[in-house]
DNA sequence: ACTAATTTGTAAACCGCCATGACGAAATAG
DNA sequence: CTATTTCGTCATGGCGGTTTACAAATTAGT
């Protein structure tokens, strides 16, 4: 598959395709999914009202995309309006399904997404990766995906691909991780581990959850700030629905944004870096904890209770994430900030430290704060929900694949 | 003329126009004028090539584009290949120029650029607009408008836009400035003031002069950030060739970038922002100088005659810099920083410190530094220049005017 | 010098895609 | 039960790029 990374300026159907009839035409069946998937049921003419061209071209695409198997016809609409009801379309919920899977520090999952958004099949194995070598880990998750693949195709869906989320960095190509802190993985070639011909790409988690925030989030806007906390603290970038990666690929990197210019050294190199007030060590440290399994959740049960070295630990990370933030803030301009990752389920004890930071540097009105309500979930979603994205914005060259 | 302001993500010729036969003929004339203009004189064939259309095709859109004078034919090639040597296309020197205007603190400025980029007329006029009302200063600017309209006309030009450039924040309808703090304006309708019925558009002088050095930067790449010190210290994000302006068009405030948590408290309400150590006053008073006229080139003038004084201000101001520039780097991976409008001149005693903490602050190679060699000139380049990429966009757009 | 090969620009025929306009179908309004 | 409205489709047409063919202008080779 060629790209079907989500970058920030190719955004929805705009894509850049060769500007001849065939790519014209490609673009305006991209047009008429994205239509069809965000507004619900339509009827061919409301289609054609809303992206701007006649009934009789929209007839036409509606009909190559019903063959396709990308839309469905459900019947006709019974409205209390005048004039002939039209056919209601929808997508098609036994085309393509989007197989996302998440290798995560101590789990792995695999589920398959359907072109309406809906989860049709899913398999999670719990027990820890850390430390293992990659190619039993993927071994197994290879063959969760293969159950979450037959479970799909009993349902009538057909893999369209397979996006896989990792805690760790991932190359320009999709397929390679370069390093994976958490899991004691370096180079690891997944593609060329993972036995499968389902056109495969492979980014990072945290990116994933941003695009999950972006494209299932409730009132999520178009620009905005996606920070979560797995390696290290990170902050994804959406800028007019796309991510930012920038020219390397390493955009986000929250945490080693200066908060203390002469605070304590960083691995990175430089001093009083974000993570080392708000990252998992320094507030398991300030909260006078041991570092070890599900750490973030002993912190949120810890502050639950409330205990106040822990509620005072999280305070001060607010503090130093409000600081960190303030300066994304005035540089971006974003809509929003959502909290994402292990921080959306510490953001009780976060966000009040956080957000007294943010408003009091702030003039005028402080960027709103906002809490992600997918939690772990996330970069799953997200991953899968990528390749449904890639399908309706190109569905003429998923058709081919058919 | 729609917005011809350079938003991040309509970037060049990939503009979103209706996908029918006549957008998809407006966005192949764009194509067709951006890679003769980038390219050189080119034939036909060599820009079938580039673009991806046959022969056949990009003769009608050039018979089109020379008709209404927007492309030149300069005559046979006279190359050493086999072969008929091709007839040269160049983007023609007498179609429409793009009129650039800068409302300075001390001086006015106006001047008219082809579709080459060749400035063809210029007209300045210096003396203090600090304090003045708008009224009288926009009635010079008109003059000077006038001059330039009228000497480029002379020269079988004419306009077909007027940009103007103004210390300070513009609305989002690029008419309206919100508030010039060095001009002492606020809220001034510049187009109701301005009485011409060439296209007007307004914008921060800030964002022109990163758009000059997008566009006339010898090795700029597409993905950088520009920073000026004129009004505040600002940062222009530019990703993917095109200016990131944020929700509210506030983006690119490195100002206000906390460097020192607890640092010195500034009117924006903040602690320890980037303007307290970097701004102009901030940096005159670690100077020991009074505040007054031109006092960049005062500052500059010191520093070169070996001032310790003035030289350790400076030192400080680059290494404030460099830690906001640190979490702006660490935030947007962007390709390079360009040192821009007032503090190009300073760079050479900024630059030390500056990239000092830069690097050292960063995990491997750090994010390079340049110099723009724009100068001063920046913001006035870009603003004329502004009205020659939107020809370029959209030639179709201006030939009905012409 | 003369032919062969190569490349350019254009013209004619063709195909694909959307717009236009007309029509039958299916609902509501009176 | 008729007039009106809206929907989906069909036939026609225009527009835009491609394909194919060809003349023109140059270099390479003998």
């Amino acid at each position: 598959m060629t790209a079907p990374l989500h970058e920030a300026h190719p955004a929805g159907p705009g894509r850049v395709l060769p500007d001849t009839q065939q790519g014209m035409r490609r673009r305006n069946l991209a047009r008429v999914m994205h239509s069809v998937s965000a507004e619900g049921p339509l009827s061919r003419a409301a289609v054609a009202s809303r992206i701007g061209l006649t009934r009789a071209a929209v007839s036409t695409l509606v009909d190559e995309l019903i063959r396709t198997g990308l839309l469905e016809e459900l019947g006709p609409e019974r409205p209390g309006r005048v004039g002939r009801p039209g056919s209601a379309l929808a997508v098609s919920g036994h085309g393509p399904a989007g197989i996302g899977a998440e290798i995560g520090v101590d789990h792995l999952a695999v589920c398959a997404v359907d072109l309406r958004g809906q989860v049709r099949a899913r398999a999670v194995r719990h027990g820890a990766n850390r430390g293992c070598s990659p190619e039993p880990v993927i071994e197994e998750l290879t063959g969760l995906v293969r159950r979450v693949v037959a479970e799909a195709e009993r349902e009538g869906l057909w893999p369209a691909g397979l996006a896989v989320a990792v805690p760790g960095l991932v190359a320009r190509d999709a397929r390679t991780v370069v390093r994976a802190p958490n899991l004691d993985w370096r180079d690891t070639d997944i593609g060329a581990l993972l036995p499968t011909d389902i056109p495969l790409t492979v980014d990072n988690e945290a990116n994933f959850g941003a695009l999950a925030e972006l494209w299932l989030g409730e009132r999520t806007p178009h620009d905005f700030l996606h920070v979560s906390a797995e390696i290290g603290i990170g902050a994804a970038v959406v800028v007019a629905g796309g991510l930012l990666r920038g020219t390397r690929g390493f955009a986000g990197e929250l945490g080693h944004v200066p908060v203390q210019p002469e605070g304590p050294a960083c691995p990175c190199g430089g001093r009083g870096c974000l993570e080392q007030y708000a990252g998992e060590e320094a507030v398991l440290r300030a909260a006078g904890l041991e570092p070890g399994e599900d750490r973030v959740g002993l912190l949120a049960g810890r502050a639950a209770e409330g205990d106040e070295d822990v509620r005072g630990a999280l305070r001060e990370a607010g503090k130093a994430l409000g600081i960190a933030l303030t300066g994304a803030v005035n540089l971006l301009d974003p809509e929003s900030v959502v909290l994402g990752g292990a921080l959306a389920g510490l953001a009780p004890w976060l966000l009040p430290s956080l957000e007294a930071e943010l408003d009091r540097r702030t003039a005028g009105p402080a960027c709103p704060v906002s809490v992600s309500r997918l939690g772990p979930e996330g970069p799953l979603l997200g991953a899968a929900h990528s390749v449904v994205r890639a399908v309706l914005d190109d569905p003429a060259a998923v058709a081919e694949r058919a």
